[in-house]
RNA sequence: GUGGGUGUAGCUCAGCUGGUUAGAGCGCCAGACUGUGGAUCUGGAUGUCGAGGGUUCGAAUCCCUCCACUCACCCCA
C-alpha cells in the first residue's frame, strides 16, 4: 500500500476509543493538581534553542543530538521543546512570577519533540504530564510532590508502583563525585566504546546508564553518589525519606540513578513499569535549585516532575467509566427531522449520557443490526451495555405522537406517547 | 547514528522449489428484506503484491538499491 502521506516518522495519530482514555486520564490529572492548589501552565512549543542549550546542558544527548533545531525565515535558530521544563521556567522568570508570592505551583500537559530513531515507548513526538513547584528549598516540597503524584497515579489504577530515589548533591558533590568516579574508571576502560569514552571525558555520571556489560564491570565498587553529598544535602536526603515514609509512599533507595539533565541538584527520582519495553521510565524528576538563576532570573528553588503520558496510558489499568448510550433510529428520511427532535429530548433528559442518531436511515432493520454492533462493542468503547437502548422512530410513531423504546440487553420494548419521553427515560436508567 | 526483523485488499494473513486472469477470512456497501437485532444466502467495491532497477520466454516469488514500519543499542518520558 503506497500511501500518498503519512504521519511524520516517530509521530502518530491517536484514536478513538484511545483518545477517549487520553481525555480522561487528563481529566484525572487536571482534577487532582487543582485540588492541591496547582493551576496549569502552557508554554510555546517553539523556543530559542539557546535555552535548552543552557537548561538541560550542553553535553546532555539531548541537546547533542536528539532536538529538533532549524532556522526560521530570520535566520534564528528555533527548538521545539524536548522537555518543558525549560520553557516553564523561562516564562515564570519572563512574566515576573518569580519575584511574586512563593510557593508557585504550576502544572502542564503537552507534547514535546526529541528527534530520536523511534521504538516501543518511545517517539519523537511525545507528551509530558508535568509539574513544578517553586520557592521550596526544604524536603517538605519533595514530600508534597510526590504525595500528589501518587494520588494521581492511585487514581489511574496502579498499585504497586514505588519510587526510586537517590541524591546528586551540589554542583560542587556533582563535580567532585563525577572526578572520583572518572578515576576510579578510567584505568578499566579498556574495551569501552567510543560513547561511553566520550561521556567519560565528559560527563561521567552518565555512564550509569549504560547497559553494556563492560561498563557495567568497570563500575563495580565504584564510589556512590551518596557518599560525596555535603552536610546539608545529606540531612536533606535524610528529611525527604523521614517525609516519604510518614506519607506512606512507596520508595527505593538507588545509588545508581542518575539524570539524564544536567540541571538536578539534590534530590532525584524516577518510577519505572516491568510492563513497558526498553523504555520503561514512566516519569523521572528531582530537584533544580540552581536553574531559574541561571536562566537569568532570582535565586529560587524549585522540584518538579514529568510523566511520560504515552508509556503511562501505555500501562495505565484504568478503564472508563460507562456511559448510557441511546441510538434514535429513523424509519426513513421522511423520519429523520422527527428523529433529531426526539434526540434533543433525549439530550436534555440524559445529561452525560450519549445519544446517536442513525443519520442514513436506512430502515428499522438495518438500523437495529448497527445497534448490535455498537451493543457488542459497548465495553471496548466504554459505554454501559446494560443501558443501551434504541428508540425508534418511524410511519407509526408519527402518526401515534408517540416513541418505541427497545431494551438491546433483552429485547423488550414499549411504545408510549412522547410527552413521556423524558421521565421514562429516566426511569429506564435506573433500571 | 548502529544493528536485527517485517512489507500482498480497510484489518489479519495464505500464495510450496518462478508459470500465465493475485486469493481467503473478517470488515464495508447493496439485494433477498419498505417495521424489529449478533444469523444466512447472493452480488459488489477496494491491490501499480512498499518503490525503482536487474535476471528470465515468464517475477508477489530470485538478485541489487532505496523507502517505510518495527524491535533493540544509544538515550530518555
Amino acid at each position: 500500500m503506497t500511501l500518498r502521506y503519512r504521519s511524520v516518522k516517530g509521530t502518530r495519530d491517536l484514536l478513538p476509543p484511545e483518545s477517549e482514555r487520553w481525555a480522561e486520564a487528563e481529566r484525572i490529572a487536571r482534577e487532582t493538581f487543582r485540588s492541591w492548589g496547582y493551576a496549569e501552565i502552557r508554554t510555546p512549543v517553539l523556543e530559542d534553542t539557546a535555552l535548552f542549550e543552557r537548561s538541560v546542558g550542553e553535553t546532555t544527548d539531548i541537546v547533542h543530538k536528539e532536538m529538533y533545531t532549524f532556522p526560521d525565515r530570520k535566520g534564528r535558530s528555533l527548538t521545539m521543546r524536548p522537555e518543558n521544563t525549560a520553557g516553564v521556567v523561562r516564562a515564570v522568570i519572563e512574566n515576573g512570577l518569580a519575584a511574586g508570592p512563593m510557593p508557585l505551583r504550576l502544572y502542564y500537559i503537552g507534547p514535546q519533540f526529541r528527534y530520536e530513531r523511534p521504538q516501543a515507548g518511545r517517539f519523537r513526538e511525545f507528551s509530558q504530564i508535568g509539574v513544578e513547584l517553586f520557592g521550596i528549598s526544604g524536603p517538605a516540597a519533595e514530600a508534597e510532590v510526590l504525595e500528589m503524584l501518587f494520588e494521581f497515579l492511585r487514581a489511574l489504577g496502579f498499585r504497586a508502583l514505588s519510587v526510586a530515589l537517590n541524591s546528586v548533591g551540589t554542583p560542587a558533590t556533582r563535580t567532585a563525585f563525577g572526578e572520583a568516579l572518572r578515576s576510579h574508571v578510567l584505568p578499566r576502560s579498556t574495551g569501552f566504546g567510543e560513547d561511553d569514552l566520550r561521556k567519560l571525558a565528559e560527563n561521567p555520571l552518565r555512564l550509569f546508564d549504560s547497559k553494556d556489560p563492560v561498563v557495567r564491570a568497570a563500575l563495580e565498587g565504584a564510589p556512590r553518589t551518596v557518599d560525596f553529598l555535603d552536610v546539608a544535602s545529606r540531612r536533606h536526603h535524610d528529611e525527604v525519606r523521614g517525609l516519604l515514609a510518614d506519607a506512606g509512599i512507596p520508595f527505593a533507595e538507588n545509588p545508581a540513578l542518575v539524570r539524564g539533565l544536567d540541571y538536578y541538584t539534590r534530590t532525584v527520582f524516577e518510577i519505572v513499569s516491568e510492563d513497558l519495553g526498553a523504555q520503561d521510565a514512566i516519569l523521572g524528576g528531582g530537584r533544580y535549585d540552581g536553574l531559574v538563576e541561571s536562566l537569568g532570573g532570582p535565586s529560587v528553588p524549585a522540584i518538579g516532575f514529568a510523566i511520560g503520558e504515552d508509556r503511562l496510558l501505555q500501562v495505565a489499568p484504568f478503564r472508563l467509566s460507562p456511559r448510557a448510550c441511546v441510538l434514535v433510529l429513523p424509519q426513513r428520511t421522511d423520519d429523520l427531522a422527527e428523529a433529531v427532535r426526539v434526540a434533543r429530548e433525549i439530550r436534555a433528559a440524559l445529561p452525560g449520557g450519549c445519544v446517536e442518531v442513525d443519520l442514513s436511515a436506512r430502515g428499522i432493520k438495518k438500523g437495529l443490526a448497527r445497534a448490535s454492533a455498537l451493543f457488542d462493542e459497548a465495553e471496548a468503547r466504554g459505554l454501559d451495555k446494560k443501558g443501551m437502548l434504541a428508540v425508534l422512530v418511524g410511519e407509526r410513531e408519527r402518526a401515534d405522537g408517540a416513541v418505541t423504546v427497545k431494551r438491546l440487553a433483552t429485547g423488550e420494548q414499549e411504545t408510549f406517547p412522547r410527552s413521556e419521553l423524558a421521565e421514562r427515560l429516566g426511569a429506564a436508567r435506573e433500571a
